[in-house]
DNA sequence: GTAGACATATGTGTTGACAGAATAACCGAA
DNA sequence: TTCGGTTATTCTGTCAACACATATGTCTAC
């Protein structure tokens, strides 16, 4: 799993920097000052700028020359963009994945499937974070099921966390039942080694939640148009 | 069309050496030694692992900790992934032009056909180059047309650049006729602006395309193992 | 003759410092 | 008070040098 070089600095910089900006730790259009940045992570501005420029492919920040860099600012534009691009590479990914889906993978997805259906019926307390964590596992294994590993790349690595940006705070629990049926149908196809259905399960699935993800975000609309500085 | 910094030396080197792997210059498997590769172009490592880090998201080249970074070498398996996801991305692209495109964009897409259709009749001289401007151009107007701007730049910025990895010597004039022909049912799609025809006239002309160029590469096989080093 | 260990050398990772550009602050005039 | 110009400072882009890890080559022991 060590992805690529792992020890290196400007490789940690990297994924803590990601994480950063997907939890919302560098705020969205934050101008980022790269001496201060640099300070603050305690290193030196080298290992810092590449993994700069890697966020920047990575469409998490926005360079220009002799500006410095902004972390992306979310618009509902590129919500619809990144709902379009992913429903139709995991339609893809169900596709493929309903043929190459060993019963093993098929018994570890249902247990994951069934865990989701647990956490709904729990208690209250710490449920959101286990359940997105159930959904992203759920749709990190099809993906992974696809064996191509260009599209894994595609979702795992850069459409998922993209939508991460967009997580929002309050999302009842219909919502999340209606998520688990959809799953519940996914599932099926899958097991029947139905392509077509598997696809078209999952599509509907990515629309549907396109749907309670714009809605959510409209209730919610905690956007802050203040750049601020670090 | 500035993209980004376009002044910088980082910027540069990020163009040059993607149009150096992507042409043949730096062959598939090379090992790229920074302080060659810096004293070739003139510039320092500074901006050269930064072009390089890029370039790593970009997928040309992979690199691991304290051994240094290879350019890519392609394998069927990797040109069979990048044409399932480029169906289902070019499909989309298609179907969103359907119902997007506006008569000034259709009237320079037939145009573009034309030309297209001209230069197959022509004389034997230069064609090639011309013919894969044509059929770039073609697709390049359709992403456009999406106006998606997370499709744009998947198709034109990252899968496009990486089938250049494959682009073969020999293909015939036959082939060729048979592209143009499935351009036209693509074009008229779009003109009656019908999307699921658009979509699925999209999607069987690059499947058709993927049977090309695989026939192509087992018959040319031009690769070379070694893994040479500059 | 072969295997293992040591020394050399090349290369990557990192740092600090310098030059040019852009932003911000300041001052003066209308 | 406000607008324009000028100065000063901060920041980005770039470079050269240092530290450490890895690879290569040689030498010794078996």
């Amino acid at each position: 799993m060590r992805d690529a070089d792992s020890g290196t600095l400007a490789e940690q910089l990297f994924h803590s920097l990601t994480e950063a900006i997907l939890l919302g730790e560098l705020a969205p259009g934050t101008k980022i000052s790269e001496p201060i940045l640099a300070q603050r992570y305690g290193v030196s501005r080298g290992p810092l700028r590449e993994a700069l420029h890697r966020l920047q492919e990575r469409r998490l920040i926005v360079r220009s020359a002799n500006h410095g860099a902004r972390v992306i600012v979310p618009t509902p534009q590129m919500l619809a963009s990144i709902f379009a691009v992913r429903e139709t590479l995991e339609g893809l990914a169900a596709k493929e994945a309903a043929t190459l889906m060993s019963d093993d993978e098929l018994a570890a997805l249902a247990d994951g499937v069934r865990c989701h259906e647990r956490e709904l019926q729990g208690s209250e307390a710490g449920r959101h974070n286990a359940l997105g964590k159930a959904d992203e596992d759920f749709h990190f294994r099809i993906a992974q099921a696809s064996q191509n590993p260009l599209l894994i790349d595609l979702l795992c690595n850069q459409l998922y966390p993209l939508l991460r940006l967009y997580r929002s705070r309050n999302d009842n629990s219909s919502l999340r039942k209606r998520a688990l049926t959809e799953h519940q149908r996914v599932l099926s196809a899958l097991r029947d080694h139905d392509p077509e259905m598997a696809e078209l399960a999952m599509k509907r699935h990515i629309a549907s939640a396109k749907a309670r993800r714009t809605m959510a975000l409209q209730s919610g609309s905690d956007l802050d148009p203040e750049t601020e500085k670090i």
